[in-house]
DNA sequence: GTGAAAGCGCTAACAA
DNA sequence: TTGTTAGCGCTTTCAC
């Protein structure tokens, strides 16, 4: 089932069926009808292989993330792929989780294959000589949720949102808060961690309390590892009134631990989280909400205004709006006692 | 950047650079070392499209799963998605959720584009209608996690497991044994939950004790659903002594419904679930593992089987491993008082 | 608005 | 083992 046969069937040329079906290219209302119909009847479907061939165009965008089973680059990719896939694109996906040959392999073997039209990079923290490489392929990039050198990318202002997160705190009146945050590995990969912690810095300066260092911990951006991490830090004589954590998953591991050491959230302690997540409504946490479905649908009108022959105007380049959700975990904190 | 180019500088012809390269078809040790080498110089990779329109193989495997932001999707997605990697094949990513029409834009124009040699179906309930076209595009198929029509299928022995989950209830001495289950939702989705709750009941049954559905409850498979379903199932005077969930989010709702109700778990309730999800280890929780990661890479073996001209034998049909896993969110009962 | 025809870059059958 | 060559199925100029 080929072209041949459409146009056979319908009474055209092959140059007509391909302007017919793909839009470009004029072609009557009539003959058009007529091609959709004898298509239809065939079954037919272009051989996306061929289009290519001919055309360059792949109508597919590669999607690379450092992880899959991760909160925020799920919702990037469902983002994405929703979005895509009501343009017509296919989105091919590249993990590059695994013992470490994985990047490379991506980089060098499955992208230069010329199989996409364009990539979105999530939260990739990547070499120089990696960059080089992305952008040697000479197709639209854009980055999402970490800085890629000379690349455009959408990414929370991680500072911002930590010190909006913070305010929030010592608005309440807390002065002793403590931020679990990213741990050696997590720092080592990503910058995220570092930013969120000096949002948080930058706020208690500012407002005139010194830096404790006994006060931050580092953890794996997971449940259990912030569950460890806030049983030491509330379980210190003069414990934290609030707790500001770099992640949503991160701020339920202390609100667990806080009840495991028979502390009331927000009573005893105000917990803050960054996300968002699907469970954050569930715990009542209050947190700052970032977006990341929005992000990859976002990311794909970048690419499409670049790729597309006529797409719509790319989007300004406008701050990604994040905001903070007040639920039940932050409160004022106890008059203080003695 | 092309193939004639690659040859002219390893002084061959074309056919000899797409054997050396391909590994395909015979060249001697040092026109290959040539080849190789010019290729790398020149930074030349094969073009996939010119490449499968003549070869007719994408080296490419479709996935089509039902929603992504879900623990046994993304595992199964990730386990697939490492084993194709290292088989040098893309893969193509088809979500279905949505608003509905995902569904069919995803069956008859984007599946039909030739664009991928197999595709593994995951969780999966299709109509009729939708089966029928699947097959007709004459790849190989699999599915994984939800039965498919007359497609082979990897899913786990639903009623086993949980006849397993609520055996092991039933041997540590409990009597009054609630399950949490689908909802009606997912229960007109897919035939997972009605399956576990078979087995609770076939258990049940066999241990000579009468069904009660005041002890069944349904909930949509999330944290929050279950921790309310819960709650109302401990909360009656004749409360269960221990809980089989259908999952293991679903299983954590009920350790947080039981502690909110000051409840001790296991003291008061033993719950067990199915999955052995990420925090199940955090939550101490006892359950039965089913390893999607596994399934995804068996799925992708048994293709490979299918459509590599000299791939291993493919594995044999047998069932998927389970296995009880024992922490400390299950002990005896107390005794009964009074 | 439509058709003829020249590729797009590769693979595989065949010949040498 | 290696080269020659005919496509794979489509898109796109260029004529008309």
């Amino acid at each position: 089932m080929n072209i041949d046969e459409v146009a056979h069937a319908a009474g055209v040329s092959t140059a007509t069926v391909s302007r017919a079906l793909s839009g470009r290219g004029s072609v009557s209302p009539a003959t058009r009808e007529k091609v959709v119909e004898a298509a239809r009847n065939l079954g037919y479907v272009v051989s996306q292989a061929a289009s290519t061939l001919a055309s360059g165009r792949n109508r597919n965008v590669g999607i690379v993330v450092p992880f899959l089973d991760r909160w925020f680059f799920t919702n990037v990719l469902a983002g994405a792929q929703e979005r895509l896939m009501h343009a017509g694109y296919d989105i091919t996906l590249y993990n590059l989780a695994g013992r470490g040959d994985e990047r490379r392999i991506v980089l060098e073997n499955f992208l230069p294959r010329q199989r996409v039209d364009a990539v979105i990079a999530v939260s990739l923290e990547l070499t120089e000589c990696e960059v080089t490489r992305l952008r040697e392929l000479g197709k639209p990039i854009v980055g999402v949720g970490g800085p890629i050198e000379g690349v455009r990318t959408l990414a929370l202002d991680d500072i911002a949102a930590s010190r909006l997160a913070t305010e929030h705190l010592l608005s309440l009146g807390h002065t002793r808060i403590a931020h679990i945050g990213g741990d050696a590995a997590s720092d080592r990969d990503f910058h995220m961690p570092l930013k969120r912690r000096r949002g948080y810095e930058q706020a208690l300066r500012t407002a005139g309390i010194d830096l404790d260092e006994h006060m931050v911990g580092g953890a794996d951006f997971t449940v259990q590892g912030s569950y460890r991490v806030a049983k030491l830090l509330l379980g210190r004589p003069q414990r934290p009134t609030a707790i500001f954590a770099a992640s949503d998953e991160m701020a339920i591991g202390a609100i667990l631990a806080a009840q495991d050491l028979g502390l009331s959230v927000p009573q005893d302690v105000s917990i803050i989280g960054i996300d968002d997540h699907d469970t954050a409504e569930f715990f009542g946490l209050t947190t700052i909400a970032h977006y990341p479905r929005a992000q990859g649908a976002l990311a794909v009108d970048i690419l499409l205004a670049q790729i597309e022959p006529n797409a719509a105007e790319p989007p300004a380049e406008t701050p990604l709006p994040f905001d903070l959700i007040v639920r039940r975990t932050t409160s004022r904190p106890r008059p203080e006692q003695g």
